[in-house]
DNA sequence: AAATAATGTCGTATGTTTGCGTCATTAAAC
DNA sequence: GTTTAATGACGCAAACATACGACATTATTT
């Protein structure tokens, strides 16, 4: 395995992006911190269905991608979202979807 | 666990749609067939460092979702893009997103 | 300094994905 | 009707993700 690696870069990118989106647990923290404009720390755990450590490690998930950052101040935790790399990853995201969307070969036509 | 279904409807289809494209050979797969204007069958594999069978199996994820489509052709199979429902995603994605990008309470300012 | 609170790290169990070889099936070519 | 070709289904091993409790760390409060 580990095959990934032979994949050019720019899908390696893009598909780690989606990873990251692909639970959505992450989707709604990004959600909740969107949502709650005090960048409020883990008691984001409270709003989801899922212990406070589970949180914390799709927490660090994000901030590996660099979607969100935290903020230490005190014994609190404050995240927020980081929307200049967010919109850059979408701007990617677009740039890959472009071609397909325009694809006129797709065989809409053929189907029922 | 299991605990994906505790979240909301629309979190978990999108995350569904991120979850098929976090491989980049499914991202390549999506590229190949719209540039290959002809939907060309399972020579997908010739051009992917994987083998036929691994290729064969990220098909059918695609396929599940409804991401592409597979029309048998004899022994061959022309695999081809179902754009109306990759533009259903993309819109649903975007939706996602424009709260997100739209937050006036990320901390690009406190941040270098 | 001791107690409390908020959080992250570690270990671990369970579940899921990836990747592949072998086999079965189907359809065309001979 | 055999052979050949293309493909999907099955089963397996290795890797990775998810979920959590127990512990460690740090900073306030007392």
């Amino acid at each position: 395995m580990i095959k990934k690696d032979r994949f050019n870069n720019d899908l390696q990118q893009l598909a780690a992006f989606a990873k990251v989106l692909a639970h959505p647990a992450r989707l709604a923290i990004l959600q909740f911190l969107s949502q709650s404009k005090t960048c409020i720390s883990g008691d984001i755990s409270e709003h989801l269905p899922l212990s406070r450590t589970t949180v914390s490690q799709h927490l660090s998930e994000l901030k590996k991608l660099g979607l969100i950052h935290g903020e230490i101040e005190g014994t609190k935790v404050n995240y927020c979202l980081c929307s200049s790399s967010i919109a850059s990853f979408l701007t990617k995201m677009e740039a890959f979807f472009e071609p397909i969307k325009n694809c006129e070969m797709s065989c809409e036509t053929n189907h029922e």
